[in-house]
DNA sequence: CAGACGATATAGTAGTACTTCACACTAGGG
DNA sequence: CCCTAGTGTGAAGTACTACTATATCGTCTG
């Protein structure tokens, strides 16, 4: 027998693989395992010791998984899904499912869904704990260890939360598309020339000053996409200013400031604002809900997540 | 909130709920966990306290699982599994299966099986330790939590291994079907007239005497199912002897004591004994491999079961 | 080269998971 | 009938192990 240490893996050690995982390292995995970061390093060497084979690797003063690592956080995160069934098999059976949630939203996702969702659980019993999240895309899947249920946006068509392997375990529940319209000051040439057309063309975006996001988050993009559809008219476009702040671009565009890309159904009802579609282009964000593949076994996490698809379908036909 | 205890369902106590739903009991639970059985009857009791729900019920002196109860046991298989899984998925992922395994057999079953089991499994590291165990019909299941592999038999047919929930989470692997035979001395008349006709009917064995296994032991049913096709000729069948083990039978229908009902590959081989077959009735046996489900995750536990099937094939073949 | 930050190692502590022991209850016999 | 042998349960004690606190080492940044 080499098995330096025989005896059961520890669930205990392999949530915090897991933490590892998806916070991409040791001390802010601590961190959502109200743990400190040496307890952390102890589970690892622990469970490296049983293994035989390193789980970890150095990269720069940080760490990383190592293939077999990612194996073992694969295996922790069916067992985290056969341990909260287990919980749900009686633990919650008798009883209608209740008790506190907590969910997020980047802002406008936060204003189209949350005050409807909250009123569809109005007395439920189920206490919805909001907060709004808006982060860079990659770090949309790591709040799942925090957050129960995490609403994300990014580009349609990407696969994304597929980040190296911090999205392993995080289910994907698609909400709804919302479509990205050019929002222009009203009185703006554009409008005008939409109001036959029904909508502006790649061609029409010529010479346009832009107001995007900032570097990093969701639907920044897009708008590169767009725009970069090959340069109009020999121009390169402009981008003046980045704000992630829809209210606060809004308030840019109506100041005939710049032009701007934004979602349809979260800024259609600004009075100075004009959203007209992209006839020749296909612009939309995806909404999704993020959900720990053990988190969602939890019957409250699947009430809401229930509610909150049946609000965007509603959202959505409307 | 009304729940007393929250907080993660420890594994240990899952594993114990599994134990008593296996045993039958807590004492005997505890005995195949190494525990005292207070140890056991606070693990229920916590289990219970979280679930809100009595998860067990006393029954004379002794105790059962409520349905909650067999509930959260089919859960907890899951964790095993789950937990199995993740073991293997690394932590013996990189060197080739080796390691101890128990096996046991019923003492006619070991005589078949267990010398080419040892012989295929010579030099490959993996140490099989042989055990015989030859127990009435409900009782092989429960022997898979002291022993990895348990080959039994019961008769064919019947679903059997279906205990009220003692066998949940033990998987049957099928190994091979053996035909039970009429045992007759050398010179019996029902010899002679079986040469021509290639074997007996159920209507040439009125008048005679029987030797059978003890009440309750795997062939017996069959036994009785084949004498009670319909009084023989208006004549009761009479067991004068009950004897479990069959080389002693096989001396006793030698010694012209009775005939006996013996199956036929491992009994065929005794000089004063000729084994006729059954023309008109089928009877058999059917030979599994029980194995507990987190157990059958073990690769060392699967490279045994593939050597088991494979030479199962070959007898069957022969 | 400081200085900040990340992971890790060691020693100490607090909690808990078990055992031990004593008790209550049921079943079966003399 | 009581008595004994069996069952599961509860309370107190103990040993362990899972965590924290603290210190150290290595790596990137200004």
């Amino acid at each position: 027998m080499i098995t330096g240490e025989v005896g059961a893996v520890d669930v205990r050690a392999l949530e915090a693989l897991r933490a590892v995982r998806s916070q991409g390292g040791v001390t802010r995995a601590a961190a959502v395992l109200h743990l400190t970061p040496s307890a952390v390093s102890q589970h690892l060497a622990s469970l490296t010791r049983q293994a035989g084979v390193p789980l970890t690797e150095r990269v720069g003063r940080g760490l990383r998984l190592t293939p077999a690592g990612l194996a073992l956080a694969d295996a922790a995160d069916d067992v985290a899904v056969a341990l909260e069934r287990a919980r749900t098999a009686v633990l919650d059976a008798h009883q209608a499912p209740t008790g506190p949630v907590r969910v997020s939203a980047f802002s406008s996702g936060a204003e189209l869904l949350l005050p409807g969702l909250l009123t569809r659980l109005e007395g439920s019993g189920v206490e919805v704990e909001c907060t709004d999240e808006d982060v860079p895309l990659d770090d949309f899947a790591p709040l799942t260890d925090r957050i129960d249920v995490v609403i994300a946006h990014r580009p349609e068509g990407e696969l994304a939360w597929s980040a190296p392997g911090a999205s392993a375990g995080v289910r994907v529940v698609p909400l709804l598309r919302e479509p990205l319209d050019v929002a222009v000051p009203v009185g703006h040439p554009l409008e005008l020339s939409a109001r036959a057309d029904g909508g502006v063309r790649h061609a029409d975006l010529a010479g346009q000053r832009w107001i995007a996001v900032k570097e990093g988050f969701p639907v920044g993009e897009v708008l590169r996409a767009v725009l970069a559809g090959g340069p109009v008219d020999g121009e390169p476009p402009r981008v003046v200013s980045r704000i992630n702040d829809f209210h606060v671009v809004l308030e840019l565009v109506a100041a005939r400031h710049g032009l701007s890309l934004l979602p349809r159904y979260t800024c259609g009802r600004h009075p100075g604002v004009r959203l007209l579609p992209l006839l020749d282009v296909r612009a939309g964000r995806q909404i999704d809900a993020l959900v720990r593949a053990d988190t969602a076994e939890r019957p409250v996490v699947r009430r809401v997540l229930s509610e909150l698809t049946a609000l965007a379908r509603k959202l959505a036909g409307a």
